[in-house]
DNA sequence: GGACAGACTTGAACATGTTCAAAACCAAGT
DNA sequence: ACTTGGTTTTGAACATGTTCAAGTCTGTCC
């Protein structure tokens, strides 16, 4: 069922392309399995033996948005921006990647959130060293006190922005976009702020809260 | 379809029964709905002459869930408590309500975010409500300039904490109570706080998160 | 070349959510 | 009692995700 094996692989290819445009053109729930099969060329139990279920298909599509994210942020951070702009950039390639599947938003972020094996641990890890580029390349640099955990910080932030993109039904996404801005806005503040006792004693709360929404994924 | 007319709304009530009793059991996939229908002695179509659909059947779980959190809620809050611990009772009564039904969290909470009709509205209002309640029957009573958008805020911080529990998988949810006391705190800070300039503009900032993720159920 | 082992593919079968036309039921009016 | 209009209930049919036993293909060993 993996690529393991040889150029057969591309099947999975044929069968993947497939689902994508039928995905785009109907809808996740539209599509049914045996159209994808027909618009492949290929039977239905071939499909099943490529991908275990409906929503594994799913899974290979959201593997390849982090990459489209990293692709798209990564050469945009070099320049020595400052915090807000770099975490803009990076929310902002996160939308990009994700903007073309607002059809089926929901589908694709349950499948996100809810998955706990290699390849989505695997997923998370590149997005992680995005942040930590993100955190590292921003000029003048983050406190010290706050620099490890922001990464963790704006990780889960973005989660929480692709949630609230998959169910924002404003034109082109535009909401999600403010709402990116404003987290990049509030986040490069924080990060500022910390070395006030006042706020630093709020993020060490908030990294609390993180802390124990990461342990999720471990558990 | 609905609770309309006379006493065959009993009907309702048995096949809901029958299927809290077997999702409680079996969870939410490993139940059929003929499973259901058999259970409550009735036929496969007369349980979707009365629910639209499976999940129709967990929304009105959902519904009840929210009443009990009101209930439970409710009567802790008279004695004047400061804030935080008036955070906590309520956040305390959402996770006692959701708690019997981590078997099939993950559903539940898509029902709870992704439905925007009347009686969902109707939910979110009683919610709502709680919350300024909470606000409101605290002392010392939180600086006026914040005061209105607490229960907003809130009232978030529980959704969260709620997807959260949903994919929690500690023992008794125990990571949830810990996450629920670390929002508590954090909110209760956040809000004596808010009177010194640097604290109120980040909370601006978080307030204009909320809004935005707010105008979601209205687009 | 032929036999073998394994990966790949297929079509049919199965399980389950959903729909539908028809039957049963029920209250009201005559 | 009979008709009538509406609601409720049923069982069969349908659609679609998933599984499976059996074919086919492919490369390897003799």
């Amino acid at each position: 069922m993996d690529t393991k094996t040889e150029k057969s692989a591309a099947t999975r290819q044929r069968i993947q392309n497939a689902a994508l445009q039928l995905f785009l053109r109907d809808g996740y729930r539209a599509t049914t399995m045996r159209a994808i099969a027909a618009e492949s060329g290929l039977s239905l139990g071939n499909a099943y033996y490529h991908f275990a279920s409906k929503e594994d298909l799913v899974h290979g599509l959201a593997r390849a948005l982090v990459d489209d994210q990293v692709r798209a942020a990564r050469p945009r951070l070099r320049s020595g921006n400052n915090l807000q702009d770099n975490i803009q950039v990076v929310l902002d390639a996160a939308l990009d990647a994700v903007a073309p599947f607002h059809g089926f938003g929901p589908v694709l972020i349950r499948s996100a959130i809810s998955r706990d094996d290699e390849a989505a641990a695997a997923s998370k890890a590149r997005e992680f060293a995005l942040w930590r580029q993100a955190v590292g390349a921003s000029l003048p640099r983050p406190p010290a006190a706050i620099r490890d955990d922001l990464p963790e910080l704006l990780w889960l932030a973005q989660r929480g922005l692709v949630i609230f993109w998959a169910y924002d039904s404003s034109a082109d996404g535009i909401r999600s976009r403010r709402l990116a801005a404003n987290i990049a806005s509030l986040m490069a503040r924080l990060a500022v702020l910390s070395r006030l006792p006042v706020v630093r004693h709020i993020i060490d709360d908030v990294i609390g809260v993180v802390r124990n929404v990461e342990r999720v994924d471990r558990a």
